[in-house]
RNA sequence: GGCGACAUGGCCAAGUGGUAAGGCAGAAGCCUGCAAAGCUUUUAUCCCCCGGUUCGAAUCCGGGUGUCGCCUCCA
């Protein structure tokens, strides 16, 4: 398998540290607002690696960080007078429900930055004791110059940064270019040895990293934005801490744009997980994704949109057939060229038109074609569940379909029946009239040799 | 200003030296009482522009043009 490393920023042949087993780590999301679309591509699209290594055989370990201690978060609790904790852990269940939603696994390991602060304050000491960080009025700061590889990740000469780099007021830093481990805050701070205060935001996954998957990890992935400075520093902490190589193969997303501009918090030009799934479920949001390979940009609109729908729409229609367990689909030719797609830095547009080649196949009967189909949209967490109709909606529609032809129906079963024997006497205005009816009410009549069947629309 | 990426049919998109996957939309036919779904056929002599290398380039090199991102919190 081969990945786009964006530290030698070449794709390389993957091989993890200990034979069969990834240690992999993603970003986490800040929790004090809602997630936006944004969120969901890079989060749906780390999900499908984490399927997909799991897929290949491997025994991963994917750990996913949540940052409960921040700025944001303060400032959110004091607007809304709550406590910091209420502010994160409502913004927790807010975001475990949209990744749920968008059928993206549960990482194996969540940790909560404030259940870590033991490591972070281990590793800063160490950094203390080796001369890479110094107090500083109850702040603790990274000295950058003391890493000569500081910016390889970030291809920025140290100079251009150093121009861009700036002391705030109040903060007591060597040099422009060192960032702070910890941070003095009496009013909301943990005790430290350095007094009461915060941790860094880069210092926490370093620590949260190093305390569950180890000093040297398989893989490390967020978005691109991340490189600078979050992950520069990252590498700069556990590596003079640690005195060994961080991460074997760092992975970055593209961002969503809207209007060609990148979708972010601060533009406000955001489209929230919540809102979406309102309008599509979470198989259209996926494709949509993953028609575009996970490095290059994306392009929202209501278009791009409903044109995943249509093609998700393909694949579900695909003809269903019992799934045969018995089957080795490693066997097969679309596991093949599935596999070598994904192999690809997750060619995922290219696994795709696997997928419909298989729905195609499905339809015309071919055997286990709906099988390998199953499977392999499974591993990009496609899910061939259709939502059921609930009773409520079944009652309503029987109703609506009730009043429009001035006949009462005790329920679907009785409504279905009755526009059979109107077909069966070819009495098509009324035929018509109940599908037309049921439609208003999101519901698809289909006709065939083998009756009619009622499905909700997608 | 520094660094990085991208430019393929009406739209989205794969393809990184051997002659343009796939999806959406459109058209025609089959099926169907009609629909829906499905099946079949069909839509780029050409891949932003100009040079070059090569038997051969969308793919490599040089030069343009355009778009985007990072350099501050950000997925």
């Amino acid at each position: 398998m081969r990945l786009h490393n964006s530290y030698t920023n070449k794709v390389e042949e993957f091989t993890p540290i200990e034979e069969n087993k990834v240690k992999m780590y993603v970003c986490g999301p800040t929790v004090y607002d809602y997630a936006h679309l944004g969120h969901a591509r890079c989060y749906i699209t780390w999900d499908v690696l984490y399927r997909y290594l799991k897929f290949k055989g491997y025994d991963v370990t994917y750990c996913r960080n949540v940052t409960d201690v921040d700025d944001k978060i303060l400032k959110k609790a004091e607007k809304e007078g709550k406590t910091p904790e209420e502010v994160s852990q409502y913004w927790y269940k807010q975001f475990t429900n949209s990744m749920n939603a968008l059928h993206n696994l549960k990482p194996d390991i969540e940790p909560f930055a404030t259940k870590t602060l033991g490591e972070m304050i281990s590793i800063i000491k160490d950094l203390i004791k080796n001369g890479y960080a110094y107090e500083a009025g109850g702040d603790v700061y990274f000295r950058v110059k003391k890493f000569p590889k500081y910016g390889y990740l970030s291809k920025q000469p140290i100079d251009q940064l150093e121009s861009g780099a700036r002391i705030e007021v109040g903060e007591l830093k060597e040099d422009p270019l060192d960032f702070a481990l910890w941070k003095k805050d009496e009013k909301f701070g943990y005790n430290s040895p350095w007094g009461v205060g915060r941790p860094g935001w880069h210092i926490e996954c370093s620590a949260m990293s190093r305390k569950y998957l180890g000093k040297t990890i398989d893989i490390h992935a967020g978005g691109a934005d991340l490189i600078f400075p979050h992950h520069e520093n990252e590498i700069a902490q556990s590596e003079c801490a640690n005195g060994c190589k961080f991460v074997n193969y760092w992975l970055h997303n593209g961002f969503v744009t809207i209007n060609k501009e990148k979708m972010s918090k601060s533009l406000g030009n955001f489209l929230t997980i919540d809102d979406l799934l309102k309008k599509y479920d979470a198989n259209t949001i996926r494709f949509f994704i993953l028609t575009n390979h996970y490095r290059m940009p994306v392009e929202f609109s209501d278009e791009a949109l409903t044109s995943a729908q249509a093609g998700v729409k393909r694949l579900m229609n695909a003809k269903q057939t019992k799934i045969n367990e018995a089957l080795d689909i490693t066997q097969t030719e679309s596991y093949k060229h599935f596999t070598e797609a994904m192999d690809d830095d997750l060619n995922t547009s290219k696994a795709l038109a696997v997928l419909f080649d298989l729905a195609n196949r499905a339809n015309k009967d071919e055997k286990d074609a709906f099988t390998i189909l199953y499977k392999l949209a499974g591993v990009l967490g496609f899910s061939f569940e259709k939502a059921a109709l609930s009773d409520d909606e079944l009652k309503k529609a029987v109703e609506h379909v009730s009043e429009v032809l001035g006949e009462k129906f005790a329920n679907m079963d009785e409504l279905i029946e009755y526009r059979k024997k109107a077909r069966e006497e070819k009495n098509w205005p009324v035929a018509d009239k109940i599908r037309i009816a049921l439609d208003e009410c999101g519901i698809i009549v289909k006709d065939s040799k083998d009756g009619t069947v009622i499905e909700a629309k997608a």
